[in-house]
DNA sequence: CGGGCGGCCTGGAGGC
DNA sequence: TGCCTCCAGGCCGCCC
């Protein structure tokens, strides 16, 4: 389930192994993914050019080439993107590989094929309708609980609803949205119009704290990560009400509580949020 | 126009 | 043991 930190951590992970390299080759093996693979257009904007940045937007990684062109891929819910020798064979479930100058192939596989993988020019992607609407990154600078008060005011919408919705702040799936939540003693279920200016700012940095310490997780498996492996440590974080209902909660020892909010399992504790 | 909800997709878990 | 149902969830589009 790759959430802002893990696309981080594989930001971070590809970067060293992938600049400087030139993609020779492209092969499609199964198109469809949240939209089809256009296969002719990735050659057009990533053969021959020569990689000079990764970034991240969102859950995006964004493979920057020389000439003023991006490679974009959303991991979906089950994406995964990894290094291997060039000529090993195809994974299962694999939907492209890039061959790259060197001898090392990149590999996208989605099971669920809830991905995508495009190309465009780097300068239009700001205005791409994929982009066009996003919110505040949750790891800027300008960041803050006053942004995320003025966004939310006069909103009915629950405030995990609005935590959750990217044209808000990007990158916070349920599991982090119910863990920030939690952090702050904020109920899911409270309007987000309702929120005090205060406790915007103990959100606002508990949503900071949470992917912050995601990121450093994932990082401890960098390794492992690096090798093709999959495994981002993402696992490995542990969770105060994620997935632990009817568990005492760790700070007031009241049982967790899941209900279901926008077809979502939302997780809280009702002892220590209001 | 904000908010709610269903659909996409498949592997894995759990029930009988 | 095997089959069936349900659930996971980011994102989009539709409906009210």
């Amino acid at each position: 389930m790759p959430e802002l930190p893990e696309v981080e951590v594989l930001k971070k992970t590809l970067e060293p192994r992938l600049i400087g390299r030139v993609i020779r080759r492209i092969d499609v093996v199964e198109r469809r993914l949240r939209e089809p693979v256009n296969a002719a257009r990735l050659r057009r904007d990533c053969l021959e050019r020569r990689i000079v940045g990764l970034r991240r937007r969102a859950k995006y990684l964004l493979i920057d080439f020389r000439g003023g062109t991006t490679l974009v891929v959303h991991l979906g819910m089950s994406g995964r993107l990894t290094l291997a020798p060039q000529r090993s064979a195809p994974e299962p479930h694999e939907h492209l590989s890039f061959a790259l100058s060197g001898g090392a192939r990149l590999r996208f596989r989605d099971p669920r094929r809830f991905g995508l993988v495009f190309s465009a020019n780097t300068k239009r992607l700001a205005n791409d309708k994929h982009f066009r609407l996003l919110g505040s990154e949750p790891l800027a600078p300008d960041f803050s609980g006053d942004l995320l008060a003025d966004l939310a005011e006069s909103r009915t919408a629950p405030v995990k609803s609005f935590l959750m919705d990217g044209r808000n702040v990007v990158g916070i799936g349920n599991i982090y949205a119910c863990e920030a939540l939690h952090r702050s003693g904020i109920h899911p279920f409270r309007k987000a119009g309702r929120i005090s200016a205060k406790r915007w700012d103990v959100l606002a940095a508990a949503i900071r704290e949470v992917l912050g310490d995601a990121i450093e997780q994932g990082g401890t498996t960098l390794n492992d990560f690096a090798d093709g492996e999959g495994n981002s440590g993402y696992f490995q974080i542990d969770l105060a009400v994620y997935g632990r209902e009817g568990q005492p909660c760790w700070r007031c020892g009241r049982s967790i509580r899941r209900r279901v909010l926008s077809n979502r399992s939302t997780f809280y504790c009702p002892g220590c949020q209001r």
